[in-house]
DNA sequence: CTGGTCAATTGGCCTGACCAATTAGTGTAT
DNA sequence: ATACACTAATTGGTCAGGCCAATTGACCAG
């Protein structure tokens, strides 16, 4: 089942293996792998080695190291990894898209959920977020933490940690080189009202005002980005297989 | 300048520590760290606990470790790393809702743009989900398929990578676990019922049926596992606060 | 000044051991 | 017979010390 090694950053090597038997099906998701010394062995390599190989792993989020327990096969294949090359990451115009269809959704539950402390939550950042329009670092966490304070209305940490994460797909360095093109306190103060929309439809416990505002404010964020290369994508019309094209003309 | 180590996953913490240096500049890109040896004594751990940490930077992309020469600083931010749990996962029940809210959002949208080509996609899922349902691997693995099928018909690279995602989140050890005590083909069989009626509602282009749908198969899930415990968890009830309690009664 | 050799530094890997967390098995009490 | 508590085996986490290989820079010969 396991071959031994040759040689060269063994520890590499040692991960290269179990990797592409996890992708390769060989050890299937949810399986326990076999305890570390008896790895060692039937690698015909020492366990700190293979402790090392694992620990790649782990943080590459493909096995779960549990104490006592063992080592289990958590996915299949491996996440993104934006790591030193390899851009998968997608383009502005995707992400904003998608942030508009699991954010209505999220705005339009809201909504029906607010309670005065929730709201309390909102009107601090967007507190936060007008009287920072100045300062990109400062507005961006208060526009971060007001959408997830959003989220976070539904009391369902998942939707509240995707909801951050996209918010996050922003801070990669293509992303940030083209907001500092456009962002400024204008932009800001415009977001700003935006908020305050949703904020005062969520308030009201208007859900489907909550998601024509959450809509609105993240098709304006598309105009917004979109005007500062003179191009027209209304990111609504985008498809799949015109996807290449779009992302290509943005980078140009 | 290195301050001594708790305890809890040593390596985890030597690394953390690491890279908050580095976030906060006390190591600068391109600088050189010290020795592995010399590390470990300024950190009072052994070596090897050193070697594990900075093989996590590694692969996270912060540090480069060349053989012969040191560690350099590579990076200063820690790219977005979606996988690597920090926290330990959220709750099956939350998952579910979780989905259910996203999904249906993705069901209404996909079904206004479906192609045949689309819809061929999703057939072949079920198909290899209703002939499989004696084998959780290919049941799951067609299970998949279908769920970021329906995502890719939006040609948003995002929402289909976040779909994959949430679906993902459930080759935990924890979930499979629970999932054995009362996934079988009875189970299975009636998943691709609702699977069919959520295919043949975005066949029609009927948005408010897919969405519908969507939010029944979601919800029958939660039902299924629910009952496996003979609790009571609508999951729709779930609030934030109510979430510690809802899921220790889960592990009980 | 140029080129090559050698030794110090540093990461890569190993052996072997002990500790701590988890899990499964066993036995006892109800 | 069932439920619970306790023990023992399994398994990851950490440590210690050592040897090897790659890199680097100083030193010396041409």
């Amino acid at each position: 089942m396991f071959s031994p090694i040759e040689s060269r950053r063994l520890y590499r090597q040692v991960a290269d293996q179990i990797r592409s038997m996890i992708a390769g099906g060989e050890l299937v998701v949810g399986q326990k792998l076999p305890a570390e010394r008896e790895l060692a062995e039937q690698l015909s390599v020492s366990r700190p080695t293979v402790r090392e190989a694992l620990i790649v792993l782990e943080v590459e989020g493909l096995v779960n190291i549990r104490m006592g327990s063992g080592i289990y096969v958590v996915r299949r294949h491996a996440v993104s990894m934006a790591a030193s090359e390899s851009e998968p990451v997608e383009g502005p115009f995707e992400l904003l898209q998608a942030r508009a269809i699991i954010e209505c959704a999220i705005a339009e539950e809201a909504a029906s959920r607010a309670r005065p402390e929730d709201i309390a939550v909102l009107d601090e950042a967007l507190m936060r977020m007008s009287s920072g329009v100045n300062d990109a670092a400062t507005v961006l966490a208060a526009d971060r933490a007001f959408h997830t304070g959003i989220a976070a209305i539904i009391g369902n940490a998942t939707l509240t940690r995707v909801t951050g994460q996209m918010f996050d797909m922003r801070m990669t360095p293509y992303f940030a080189k083209l907001a500092s093109h456009f962002e400024g306190p204008t932009t800001w103060r415009s977001a700003v009202d935006e908020h305050r929309a949703i904020r005062d439809a969520i308030a009201a416990g208007d859900a489907a005002g909550a998601k024509a505002a959450m809509r609105s404010h993240l098709t304006l964020s598309q105009k917004r980005f979109s005007e500062s290369f003179g191009e027209e994508f209304s990111g609504e019309e985008e498809r799949g297989r015109d996807k290449a094209a779009a992302k290509g003309a943005i980078k140009t």
